[in-house]
DNA sequence: AAGCCGGGGTA
DNA sequence: TACCCAGGCTT
């Protein structure tokens, strides 16, 4: 096959990094396998720009295993929303309680442990083996499949089995014996900086000459895409209730969407928004007001979200109420969901703007 | 194998 | 608008 007698890219990868690479990254100074993990949980699906402030304000809070291990799951889902992926920092809890209680307050430093852990998959325990460790393991993030396809010329979508199982196998055979750290940084740097999705830099790639894809001039090509899928459109109620200049949040469930987050309390769907506020609020209540609503898109659906306000029934809103009150200074630090961080805030602002104006 | 899970940058 | 990003988990 034309792919194994094609020549190793390790060599003029590294040499390429030495120079061009990126050595300032957060996590890479110092590069311990907890950064590195946090870092790479954090990276999953996310591009490094949006993680940088994320990590730093992590770090900031929780500079070792043994602190984050102590700490519980609210305060880590505070610092990740806006972040996404929410079960992610659910994982991260999960795991450095298990490395405190059967790992020694240690991170594994075996392929199959670290596969073990909640949320490391074997690409992410390949690079805290390889970056964290300085032990030899193999990645196949995004960047590395960008790059391996090109230049063994793979078709087809990288999300098949057949694929992702020839990815595997060219990507474990390019990484080296040695300088795995290096090499494993290398082949991402090339693959966010040049080898990009789009336009990639060939002139400057250091793998132009043997690249099946630079070669061919089909660069596009590759990785093949997947088909899409239609995205449907879900449209649900949430409640509005305000007292003291607070709003009414409710915990979400753990898994599902925006999985243990605060939210403006869920109407399940069928149900009339009055009907809702009786049998959860315990209270009669008359006929709901809609008040103005958003529209969000996510990977797979599209929310069209409604407002229903219970404003006028808030008076008799005992303490009882299951939930969190959240106004303009608490509103922060909480937990809560990009789309209704920003709902939230430009309603308050509004109020405000309206109070203050005459 | 396919669906689910966020948010944002980019074309 | 559509695609995809330092993927992994569940069914």
């Amino acid at each position: 096959m034309a792919a194994a007698s094609r020549r190793p890219i390790a060599p003029s990868l590294l040499a390429w990094a030495g120079q061009h690479g990126r050595h300032d990254l957060p996590w890479q100074k110092p590069a311990t396998p907890y950064r590195v993990w946090v870092s790479e949980i954090m990276l999953q699906q996310t591009r490094v720009d949006t993680v940088i402030p994320y990590f730093e304000r992590f770090m900031a809070r929780f500079p070792r295993l043994t602190l984050l291990g102590k700490a519980g799951l609210e305060e880590i889902l505070v610092l990740w929303s806006g972040l996404g992926y929410y079960a992610r920092a659910r994982h991260l809890h999960a795991t450095a309680r298990l490395c405190l209680e059967v790992h020694r307050g240690l991170l594994p430093a075996t392929l199959d442990e670290l596969m073990r852990l909640p949320g490391i998959g074997r690409s992410t325990a390949g690079a805290i083996m390889a970056l964290g460790h300085g032990l030899r393991a193999t990645i196949l993030d995004g960047n590395a499949k960008r790059v391996l396809a090109r230049y063994h010329a793979v078709a087809g979508p990288p999300d098949t089995a057949e694929i992702r199982r020839r990815l595997w196998s060219l990507a474990e055979r390019e990484t080296p014996r040695e300088q795995v750290a290096a090499y494993t940084q290398a082949i991402m740097d090339l693959g966010a900086t040049l080898c990009t999705r789009a336009r990639p830099s060939c002139s400057s790639c250091p793998l132009a000459q043997n690249c099946a894809a630079r070669t061919t001039g089909r660069q596009a090509h590759y990785p093949g895409k997947r088909p899409a899928n239609a995205k449907p459109c879900r449209e649900r109620w949430f409640a509005w209730i305000e007292r003291d200049n607070a709003v009414l949040f409710e915990q979400r469930p753990p898994v599902g969407i925006w999985g243990g987050l605060l939210c403006l309390p869920e109407i399940p769907p069928q149900m009339d928004p009055g009907e809702w506020c009786n049998a959860r609020l315990g209270f009669a209540a008359g006929k709901a007001e809609e008040l103005p609503g958003f529209q969000h898109e996510f990977t797979h659906f599209r929310l069209r979200a409604r407002i229903a306000s219970c404003h006028g029934l808030a008076a008799n809103i005992g303490d009882h109420i299951p939930g969190r009150w959240l106004g303009t200074e608490n509103a922060d630090l909480a937990a809560l969901p990009t789309p209704i961080r920003r709902y939230l805030k430009a309603r308050l602002a509004e109020r405000q703007s309206r109070s203050t104006g005459r």
